[in-house]
DNA sequence: TAATTTTACTTGCAAATTGCAAGTGCAAAT
DNA sequence: ATTTGCACTTGCAATTTGCAAGTAAAATTA
């Protein structure tokens, strides 16, 4: 599978990767996360199909957003976390966060989270990339 | 059409409404030239299909991120507008621009817009927000 | 050690969505 | 009065999605 562009915007090309109904979820897990398995993306609300998990994966792996690293207690299990290039989507998290927050109702987790941001986003962004590419050595 | 919501997470939530490879390009046409008819977002390089546009722009006004208005010249034509809740899109936009231009090359105008957003973003959003929400007395 | 379970996928197929091409109906221009 | 422009709609093939079941290797249990 080989990323086919649109056009040269930024955006038509952001999309071209990650726009679609899927993609940005399991980016979110893993900025909420830090790792997760495939079992653990399969357990979000939203209920992915494993196949089309396994695409978005793929897909996302092909575009250096995400990588797969060993699991540290077993062979069996595989572990994904975000590359530099897909912490750098925080911002567009957060964009999204806050865009949502002000039309609908959100959960009160997701809000405290908020409320940090909106103390000083700059920061916030700042320290949770930090703690996102920390990488720990296995 | 309606909406059905995946789950209550607010990035689930906003990706049902606009999460698709081409409503944030339909936005993304509004934000830069602040008022398109129909034939406007066909002229768009990606090249949405009639079809698909006719029904991205009803999802869209059914969940007011944009609205009809009526053309100033013509009957025949009608004349699409970014609501507050779309104008509001506006930082996500922007950082998804941040981040494109980051990992790929952009076009210079763009890229010069960008430059202006590195220079102040809190004002550069306030002042773009501000002239998208002028509503012009026809 | 053998049998069962867990984990990360793959496969098959029906249903939904997309994309292309052509058509429609009203408005405006000629 | 006829043609052109504009905003869609329609029909259909191709692609993508979603569900259910299956597979293979690794880990656990008996």
């Amino acid at each position: 599978m080989k990323l086919k562009k649109r056009s040269d915007c930024p955006v038509s090309t952001s999309l071209d990767i990650w726009g679609d109904k899927w993609s940005l979820l399991i980016i979110r897990d893993l900025m909420f996360a830090k790792e997760c398995t495939y079992g653990d993306f399969l357990k979000a609300p939203e209920h992915i199909a494993t196949n089309i998990l396994a695409s978005r994966l793929q897909a996302l792996e092909e575009n250096k957003i995400i990588e797969k690293l060993d699991h540290p207690e077993s062979k069996a299990k595989v572990l994904y976390r975000l590359t530099k290039k897909g912490i750098d989507l925080l911002p567009i998290m957060i964009e999204i966060n806050l865009w949502a927050e002000k039309y609908f109702p959100i959960p009160a987790n997701r809000k405290a989270m908020l409320k940090e941001v909106k103390k000083d986003k700059i920061a916030f962004i700042k320290s949770m990339t930090k703690e996102l590419e920390r990488q720990d050595v296995r």
